[in-house]
DNA sequence: TCACAGCCGGAATAATTTATTCCTTTGCTT
DNA sequence: AAGCAAAGGAATAAATTATTCCGGCTGTGA
């Protein structure tokens, strides 16, 4: 993850002077990256000591380790081809201008996506994922889409796959997994209460839960065994809905394909799905 | 130019020692951001002030510059201009190859995707689902979860919408269309025999029929009365399914945004019912 | 061949920056 | 109210970086 967004996320629960200091370097990364210890304790009116602490409780050993995790976070932001603007979509906005904004959030929520979860934690998701003999998939709303289309997708791999969009059915389902089942919940903000109820209940009955989330606290995220985060343009009231389902959707693509990498006979699994399918497509006489 | 090249350039020309220091930073970057002048001179076996010297012969004030230099520099390298690779996913492919296969193609058909359909036919599109009296949503598969996306987004603007996973009770609700109503088709291949008869009888009903299909002649798109087209990875196989959709949702969220700006009441609908549902989420007692 | 100017490069040292220690304050718990 | 833990700053130690100084080597011109 970025040390920017993680810097971000943990700014609620710091203490006042850590706080002023992580926002410092997370609106001001390029200035941060000139200045010493001394200097940017000057810039804020703190100590210099407080600096050094700062980037040790981020768990760098040192400020240079710090400078360097920046620098690099800000290389990764960039990558965002010229001509995309990120900025929020206004009434005003032409045809071509509302196209650039769309696509350059999209991308832009894609990126931060995935340089959010580290290779960790994908790794461990997809070996539960792997081994489990069932896996439930938990989301209401817009999530609850984004878990039917991860469904499919399993399912063309063979998997014994669990989905309803209600939430009842969902419940009632969770009631029969065990310790070899896993549960893969999505919900952006971690509060949907029928989908942490659906977590709760499979972490009491000893399943495996991931959790799918935003990067902030949030009450899904702490009931889960592994935990995997979406970035959304939260700021962008109109795109905000769009993004974290992009977001979604492509954490779960990557899933899917690595799940695809891992297993020998995958491509015979989705041939042979395509294949049924298609057959479905051509019979015309129906 | 980056300092590596430039670096590298200078190569020759330098006196013996300075060019041990720039080969051992050309070669190893990454090592260097890591180390003190004392360190990196320690690793060549030379002296730490040639090291410091060296930096300021480049013309950077300082070798902590010259290091801020060496990380962006070796961040651009990474950020394959115009960014991304459009190659197929290979099974030897690492972690980080995926990630940037899989987003660069999720990118390539959003934009080739915004780029197949002209303002003039999203125009005449858009006027038809804002007069509409009524929307039906027509899909099945994959097409369906992006139907019933939009569906969420067009009822969050008041709209009147009709959709149903189940293609027999999306044929029963065509039944009740009128002239003034607009079907909606979704479809990759043009070719879906369900969706396909429902725009058929949609047509003979008077309905308008808007069909989203991929640029190749098929079924679905000769029946609409206005065409708009999807671009997916076809030859990709392993991905293919993946940006279809993608491009369905590009298309339908533009449709969604371009809605949204010609409604003037758009943001208090959205935010009512985005308060609507936030309701439903504190409730933590249900 | 013999100054001598120029530079390369290292040792020593000065200056700066970073890290640690120690101590006071503050707010919370018991 | 006493005890405790965390926050945060001052002082100081440790490290890193920058500068100075000096010996040695090389090419040049008398």
């Amino acid at each position: 993850m970025s040390v920017l967004k993680k810097i971000e996320a943990k700014l609620e629960i710091m203490a006042p002077g850590d706080r002023e200091i992580g926002q410092y370097i997370v609106d001001n990364p390029d200035q941060m990256l000139r200045l010493s210890t001394a200097a940017l304790a000057a810039e804020i009116g703190r100590s210099q000591s407080s600096v050094v602490k700062f980037s040790q409780k981020l768990g760098y050993g040192s400020y240079q380790e710090l400078k360097l995790a920046v620098s690099e976070a800000k290389s990764q932001e960039w990558q965002v081809p010229a001509g995309m603007i990120h900025g929020s979509i206004e009434v005003g906005d032409s045809y071509l201008v509302i196209l650039r904004k769309l696509i350059g959030s999209k991308l832009l929520s894609m990126q931060q996506t995935v340089a959010a979860n580290n290779e960790q934690d994908i790794g461990k998701a997809l070996e539960m994922l792997n081994r489990a003999r069932r896996i439930h998939l938990a989301g209401v709303g817009a999530s609850s889409l984004v878990a039917r289309d991860f469904s499919y997708k399993l399912m063309k791999l063979g998997r014994n796959v669990l989905h309803d969009s209600d939430s009842h059915v969902q419940m009632a389902n969770v009631s029969t997994l065990g310790p070899d089942d896993v549960l893969f919940a999505l919900s952006y903000s971690g509060a949907s209460i029928e989908t942490l109820r659906i977590a709760e209940l499979a972490r009491k009955r000893g399943t495996t839960v991931v959790a799918v989330t935003g990067l902030h606290d949030n009450p899904l995220s702490r009931v889960a065994d592994i935990r995997l985060h979406t970035i959304a343009d939260e700021e962008r009231a109109r795109s905000s809905s769009i993004t974290a389902r992009d977001a979604q959707l492509t954490l779960t693509d990557l899933l899917f394909i690595l799940l695809v990498q891992k297993q020998p006979d995958a491509n015979e699994y989705v041939h042979n799905s395509e294949v049924a399918v298609s057959v479905l497509k051509a019979d015309r006489s129906s």
